[in-house]
Parts: C-alpha cells; sequence; structure tokens
DNA sequence: CTACGCCAGATATTCGAATATCTTGTTAAT
DNA sequence: ATTAACAAGATATTCGAATATCTGGCGTAG
C-alpha cells in the first residue's frame, strides 16, 4: 500500500501550495517534465492536476502550449473583484440567514485567530496572518447552503489570494482592516445580512484598491 | 498531420453531447475501457475529459471509483435552481446594462429562431427545439462584459440543460412559454434590466415546477 | 532588406502495458 | 445466523516510452 490518498491529489495540492505560497511567478510555465522530478510522478499526473488547477483559474492552459501559472493583470483583477461584490456578498448574505449557532462559532473562533496572530507588513512574507485573514473570509460564508454559490465564491476567492500574494502591500494610513473585519463580525452575529453584505463589499472594494496600486 | 484539435478536445466534446443529448443515463458509471474503444483513445485522454466534464458538473467522481454520468435529485435540482435564479439573473442585468447593438440584434435573432422551430412535446426527444431554446437563452447573457460571471451562468445551464433532457415534459395548461419568452425579450429591448430579470427569475421557477414533476 | 520555408531541439500529447485498488462472492469462525 | 477474512475478477490509477506539435534560428528567394 504505498499511498493512501492518489499521486494526483498530492501533486495538486502540492502545486497549489506552490502557487498560492508565491514560489511561482505567474506567467511562468509549468513544465511537465519539472513536475515530474519535483513530485515523483509520472506525465500523466501532472497533467490531470494542471487541468484542475486551471478549472480553479489558478493556472492557464492553451492547446499544445502547455500551462503556465495564471498571469496577473489589472483589467483581470478588475473583472474579478467585480465579480466577488456581486457572488461573495450573495453567499454572505444566505450564510447570515441560513447558517446555524455552530458555524456562529467557527466564524467568532476565527475571528479570535485573526486578532491574536501577528501581521507582517507584505503579505507575500506573512504565511500565517495569509491564512487566519483567508480562514476568517472563508468561514463567513460556510453558512451558506447552496453548494453551488459557496463552490463559485469559494473559487473566486482562490484566485483573489493570488493576488494578494504578488501585491507589494504598502502601509494604507486611511485604513483600518481590525475595524472593517470587526465591523463584519458584528453585522454577522446581528444576523443582519444586508449590513453584513454591504461591509463585505466595502472591504473587498477597499482591498481591491490596495491590490491594483501594489500591482 | 492526424488531427488539427487535441484528441482529448474531440472526445470532450463527443462525450459531452452523448451525455446532454440523453444517450447516457444519469447515474450509469462512464468506464474508461468502453470510452476508449468508442473514441478511439488512450486511457489517459479518456481521463482528461472525464475531468474536465467533471468541472462543469455533468459528470461526477470518486476517487479510486472512477467517473458516472451525473446523477439527478429534486434536492440537487433546488439547489441549481436557487444559484440560477441569483446567478442568471445577474448576469442578465449586466448583458441589459452592458451589452451593445450586435448583441441586441443576437438575441432578436436566437428568438425569432426559437419561434419558427416546431416545439416537440417532450423536450428529450426533439434535439432542434432544445437547441433554439438553449440558443436564445445563450444570447441573453452574452452582453454580459463580466466574463467571471458569464462562465457561471453557462455552467449552471449545462446541468439544467441535463435535468430538461431528463424530464418527461407533460403539456401544461396554465403556462404559455412563447409569452414568457415574448416578455423576456421585450424587457430586453427596453433595456429594462430590472423587469427582465424578474422575468427570468418567474420562466425559471416555472421550467423548475416542470422538471420537478416529471423527474 | 524582408518575407517565407525548412531544420533541429524542446515541449506537449498520446499510447498501452504495469501496478494498485476496489467489489463481489465464498468460506470459515463465532 | 452473523460477521470476518480471503480470493478472483473487474476497474482505476500510474508509468515511461513513442508520437505529434511548437518555437526559434538559419538560409534562400523575391
Amino acid at each position: 500500500m504505498p499511498d493512501k490518498e492518489t499521486r494526483n491529489e498530492r501533486v495538486y495540492l502540492g502545486l497549489r501550495e506552490e502557487i498560492l505560497s508565491g514560489a511561482r511567478e505567474p506567467g511562468s510555465p509549468l513544465r511537465t517534465a519539472e513536475l515530474c522530478t519535483r513530485f515523483e510522478c509520472s506525465v500523466g499526473v501532472a497533467r490531470e492536476s494542471l487541468l484542475r488547477l486551471a478549472e480553479r483559474d489558478l493556472v492557464q492552459e492553451r492547446p499544445m502550449q502547455g500551462f503556465r501559472v495564471a498571469a496577473l493583470s489589472e483589467a483581470d483583477l478588475r473583472d474579478l473583484t467585480d465579480a466577488r461584490l456581486e457572488i461573495e456578498t450573495l453567499a454572505l448574505k444566505h450564510s447570515v440567514r441560513d447558517g446555524d449557532t455552530a458555524w456562529e462559532a467557527r466564524v467568532v473562533g476565527a475571528h479570535h485567530l485573526l486578532l491574536v496572530t501577528p501581521r507582517a507588513g507584505d503579505a507575500r512574507t506573512s504565511v500565517a496572518a495569509g491564512k487566519a485573514h483567508g480562514a476568517f473570509h472563508t468561514a463567513l460564508l460556510e453558512g451558506c447552503r447552496n453548494q453551488r454559490i459557496l463552490a463559485m465564491a469559494y473559487r473566486l476567492r482562490d484566485k483573489g489570494e493570488l493576488y494578494r500574494r504578488w501585491s507589494v502591500a504598502e502601509p494604507d494610513g486611511e485604513r483600518d482592516v481590525d475595524a472593517e473585519h470587526h465591523g463584519l463580525l458584528d453585522a454577522v452575529l446581528a444576523r443582519d445580512a444586508d449590513l453584513a453584505a454591504d461591509r463585505l463589499a466595502a472591504h473587498l472594494e477597499a482591498t481591491h484598491e490596495v491590490l491594483v496600486k501594489g500591482l
């Protein structure tokens, strides 16, 4: 019994982590030969993993020209943010409406972790802070009962994380991210779906501004 | 030069067509061996195509247990319809807001084709009518400039087509589908995004009712 | 000088056999 | 009778070589 999980899963998760952690430059080619040696697998497995990542928009595929890490651009970021402004707020409304107390508890927990995790200046360098931030936003949506809307929101968030990793975060004097998160939490606990959605939208738009500058 | 398009693409499109046309029963297993002989390809290619279809939710994948045609259920249809009620109307609003005159022309054309294509009683038997109906709804969304929202809407529509194929359509005296389509067209041409969205929502919900009965 | 075709190396795609896993039916022990 | 262990066949996954395609540099014709 060589493995419990399939090779495919292992390579998929490993490569996903490398891309999301910023180890691979956006737009850089992902050659099957290299992946085979790095992850000790065959071409077929590497291709399947690449295909899965392409479906999450973390990798770009072009027929007969192989795969690359998804390229980043201001226009694409605008498209992404616009989609998130609608889909993620929609998922949050569902979540606030349908989430049970266990979900509520997870949100509070994730928020606490976010508070106590030290935040570095540069999002790319601080892995722990990035994870805590991502976990909080993920938890916010987890109450949504509609599987499809939830999956869409997660997909968009994934790509958002890629932009986040590759933006040079410069301190923004006018912005108080902790306050934004706290406001979000309060609205959620008060079960005010519209207010929570508005605050999430503001948060996303503010983040967009920062990311555009850091591109 | 054996082929211009990749084998993969050919198998993907072919199998997609087979599933969407109702040639394969929902829930039935899709064995690589069979696909290899039918489409004259190797296991690897069959797997990749299966993976692509799984991403569009037309096929279900379970690790170490292979692939099956996506199963249909009332609960899943409810989930799908709810998602469509929000995403597809959203895409339509974008479309009405941002679509240019060339798009408008395509909508009018698609609607005309829908009018002149004879409709059979059973959606599964009449391929032409199904295509014309699908083309009209697709055209409605085509004006949407946000690529992600558009892609999401298309994905949901694909799965919806699968339900449509497998529902036994029984004549519904209270429903006038032509009128619904015409109302949709009018609202679009009047550039009334909210009205169009409302009418699309009503159309989707009405279709849902029919499909649930025919399941 | 520029455009076009051709060659060689690099890369992507595809194949079919080898390996690992699951499923089902049978037997034996509790 | 019920459960557990096992074996055999079917199926999924993985491999590494074989094939097809692309890319970039070079030479030739216009």
